[in-house]
Formats: structure tokens, C-alpha cells, sequence
RNA sequence: GGACAGGUGCCCGAGCGGCUAAAGGGGAUGGGCUGUAAACCCAUUGGCGUAAGCCUACGUAGGUUCGAUUCCUACCCUGUCCA
């Protein structure tokens, strides 16, 4: 093997959970290389959640990096399996959509996710996985499960930890593997990306593959980001996430706000920096972590929004966290001049979302109007244009008077 | 189809006629300490109301009771075992 396909695989494997196989990969990266042959690299993505954060970005930049060595990305828009959605209505997560939606909703995710991928016709491939799913019969279905038995499918971590529990899990639900393994036979895919939780499903592609005469795609699998808190995987529903649409001082504060020993892994699957210096910065007797967090964020934000717009916000976060100051803008709410009580003040700004909430903060002491505590939530004041009302360390309103 | 077990607040989980807006965790929020880190300490955690209090809530619909999350009936849903 050439070290520059060494050095491929190097940087192909950087962050990867697993790749299925690496031998056969490096053959496969060999041939298309020798032939000239562009690889297809396969990417499902899911149109019931257009918004786009962080742990998606993870797979999209390792999809990046074969699209800068040459290869095409082929993205799959699920759309025949989400207009089923789940029949049972039980899974929240496969909602029923429309076409309309749908289009919507996979319109919104290339936008976003543009920011990270190669958009060029040669190196971008979209396909619709109702292409061929809409067409198949009773009779093909039964073909495509008759490869599969209930012990393989009970091996999937999901199924089997569900299955102990005695959680419920519906017959059709065997047949989203398929399905999507079925895609991978029709867009004759060399590699499959995706998180480690797409293992099981990935792995069925392959073996599909092999069943139909084509050589089966190789299988790399992503870490699932952990989210801002820590534990569990980064995920809107969960509120722990940073949306790539994030504004910048939004964006650098929620990086901020993770711990120290999560810097690595954010640094490894979210930065290109190359390993050595990131061993560097997260070795606490070199770099303070405090100052490699601060790196992070902004690396990330300009990502999204650029380096001008990452030193802003990170300014900007220096300034209210660490001096106490009052951010640069806030949102502006219009009033009367008339007296108002301080628990409908914060209910007017937004800033809480029920008057308990209100009662509940000025007890806590955190809230201020123009820095002064604001304990008693009957108490009247009358607003006054540029007064600013805080909550909590991050929250603001600034009155204007009409 | 049958037997048994179960469905509680954001989540897990106790309660099993009034003392229950419902123990205990977790999470979240606010405060303290900090580097909006971790760890730790304190507090809060259904809605409305200045308050007394009122309303909504323990799968769904009825019933028994002065009173039901707790008892009864039917139904829906889930699991286990049997067929």
C-alpha cells in the first residue's frame, strides 16, 4: 500500500468508532484510486428532524473528508418510511409526515448541512429512497425477510435491551433494517456512514449486499456526540444540543458549558485540529482549560458563522460572565409607562413562563431590575425606557417605553 | 382465546379510602463556591390568585362512598406464561 492510501485510511479512520473492515477498505480506497473510479458513500438521513446540531455534523465532516479525496456522497432522504411513519403512533420519533413536509423538511437539512458538505453536482448525489420502495410487492418483502432471522434481529442492542425489559416492539420494526439495507443494494453504496447506532442497520446493507451478487459496503461508524450534559447523546428532544443555526454568542456559550473531560471528544469529532496539538490543550499542566474552551468554541462557531463572528461572541461572553457586564444587545420589549408588578414585568419580557416561575426566581434572588434585587414579585415599579430586567445569570429584557 | 401482572407528575418510582399537588431519586431552574468546568452545599420544581382559596392532575368512561390515586365494573394499552 502507498503511504498516501496510509495516510488516507489515517485520516479516514480519525474519530471513528469502528470501520467494517479497515482491510477492506484500504483495498477498496486502493482500487477506486487505481481506476479512477469515484467510491459512493451512503448517507441516510432522516426528514422528520430538519434541524440540524452538532452530532449530525459529526458524520457530515467525516463525509466531507471522502468528498475532498474524491469521492460522491450519497445522501438517502427516507421518505417513503417516514409518509408510513409508525403505524402504532407509538414511536414519537417516526412521526407520519406528508410529502410536503418532507420537501420541506429535506430543503431545510441541505441548507444546513451545506455548511459542511460539498454541494457540487459531481460530488453530491440525492436520491428518495420511495424510488424503489414504493414499488416493491408483498411478495419482494417477504424475499427481503426471508434473509434475515428474529435471533440476528433480536441481536440489535436496541431490540434486545427493549426485549429484556419487556418493552414492547412491533413486528414492522424489523423491517426498518431492511428497508434501509434495501437502500443500500440500490445505490450500490462502497461505504456506509453513520453513528454506532446505526450499526446494526448498516451491517444488514452489507449483508444484503452480498446476498445480491454486489460487494458488500464497507461500514463505518461515528461516536454518538454527548450532549452538553454530559451523559446522554446530544439530541434536540433532550435540550442538549447545539443547533448549527445556533446565533454565535448562543453557540459559544453552550460550548462553554461543558466539562472539562468532554473537550477531547469534541475537539477529536468537531474541530480538524490535528491530534498532537489537541493532546496539548487538553493536558491541563499546558494549556489551562478554561483557555482550551474558550479555543473550542470558537473553532466551532467559525464553523458556522465565521472567525469574525466567533471572537464576537466570545468577547461578548468574557464580558457578561466574567466581568459581570451587561451583554451588547438584548431583546427589547415595548411598554407603557404605567406601574406594572415585578412577576407580570418578567411574564411580559418572556422571561419566565409562568407567574409561580416569577414568585419562585425573586424569593431565589435572581432576579434584578437595573442590578437592583427585585425580591418581592407584587412589587409595583413603573418602566422606565432603558431599564433592564435579568433573570438568572443569562437572561435579559430591556424596556422600551412607548 | 385463557391466566396473571402492570399503566402515577418532565423521567424513574413509592403510595393502595381522608393527613396526597401525591414519599424518594433523576433531571431542570435559582443561589453559594468557581473558569456559566467538575465536585460540593442550600432552595425551588402543576396553573391562577397579594392572600384565604380555587382549578387541573394518578390509562379512559362510568359506579360505590360524606370523600377515591387508593374499592367495583366495562373498555383501551403493555408485559409474562399457557393455547
Amino acid at each position: 500500500m502507498s503511504t498516501q492510501m496510509i495516510e488516507q485510511l489515517k485520516q479516514l479512520s480519525r474519530g471513528t468508532v469502528e470501520i467494517y473492515t479497515q482491510q477492506e477498505l484500504g483495498q477498496r480506497l486502493a482500487e477506486a484510486a487505481q481506476s479512477g473510479r469515484q467510491m459512493r458513500i451512503k448517507l441516510g438521513l432522516d426528514p422528520t428532524s430538519p434541524d440540524i446540531h452538532l452530532g449530525h455534523t459529526v458524520v457530515l465532516r467525516k463525509m466531507r473528508q471522502f468528498q475532498d479525496l474524491g469521492h460522491k456522497a450519497v445522501l438517502i432522504i427516507g421518505d417513503y418510511t417516514a409518509r408510513i411513519g409508525d403505524p402504532t403512533g407509538q414511536n414519537t420519533t417516526r412521526p407520519m409526515l406528508s410529502p410536503e413536509q418532507i420537501e420541506r423538511n429535506a430543503k431545510t437539512y441541505f441548507e444546513q448541512a451545506g455548511k459542511i458538505l460539498d454541494t457540487s453536482p459531481d460530488k453530491l448525489e440525492v436520491r428518495h429512497n420511495s424510488e424503489w420502495l414504493a414499488d416493491l410487492r408483498l411478495a419482494d418483502i417477504i424475499r427481503l425477510a426471508s434473509n434475515m432471522t428474529v435471533a440476528r434481529m433480536l441481536e440489535r442492542d436496541t431490540f434486545e435491551i427493549r426485549y429484556k425489559k419487556g418493552d414492547p416492539i412491533g413486528v414492522h420494526e424489523f423491517l426498518y433494517p431492511l428497508m434501509q439495507g434495501y437502500d443500500s443494494v440500490m445505490v450500490r453504496s462502497d461505504v456506509e456512514l453513520g453513528g454506532t447506532d446505526q450499526t446494526f442497520n448498516n451491517l444488514v446493507g452489507r449483508d444484503l449486499q452480498r446476498m445480491n451478487g454486489q460487494p458488500p459496503q464497507i461500514v463505518i461508524t461515528s461516536p454518538i456526540l454527548v450532549g452538553l450534559d454530559g451523559v446522554q447523546k446530544m439530541s434536540k428532544s433532550k435540550g442538549n444540543y447545539v443547533g448549527v443555526t445556533d446565533e454565535p454568542s448562543n453557540m459559544f456559550g453552550k460550548v462553554m458549558s461543558i466539562s472539562d473531560e468532554m473537550m477531547a471528544n469534541y475537539y477529536t469529532l468537531l474541530t480538524d485540529l490535528p491530534t498532537e496539538r489537541i493532546a496539548e490543550l487538553t493536558d491541563s499542566g499546558k494549556t489551562h482549560p478554561k483557555e482550551a474552551k474558550v479555543l473550542l468554541g470558537k473553532t466551532i462557531v467559525a464553523q458556522f458563522h465565521g472567525q469574525a463572528a466567533a471572537d464576537a461572541a466570545a468577547a461578548e461572553f468574557d464580558k457578561i460572565f466574567a466581568k459581570g457586564q451587561l451583554p451588547d444587545d438584548m431583546p427589547e420589549i415595548a411598554l407603557p409607562a404605567a406601574p406594572i408588578t415585578i412577576k407580570n414585568l418578567l411574564t411580559a419580557c418572556k422571561l419566565v413562563e409562568t407567574g409561580g416561575e416569577a414568585k419562585r426566581l425573586c424569593a431565589q434572588g435572581g432576579v434584578t431590575v437595573d442590578g437592583q434585587k427585585a425580591a418581592d414579585p407584587n412589587a409595583e415599579i413603573t418602566p422606565r425606557d432603558g431599564m433592564v430586567i435579568q433573570v438568572g445569570k443569562r437572561r435579559f429584557a430591556k424596556l422600551i417605553v412607548r
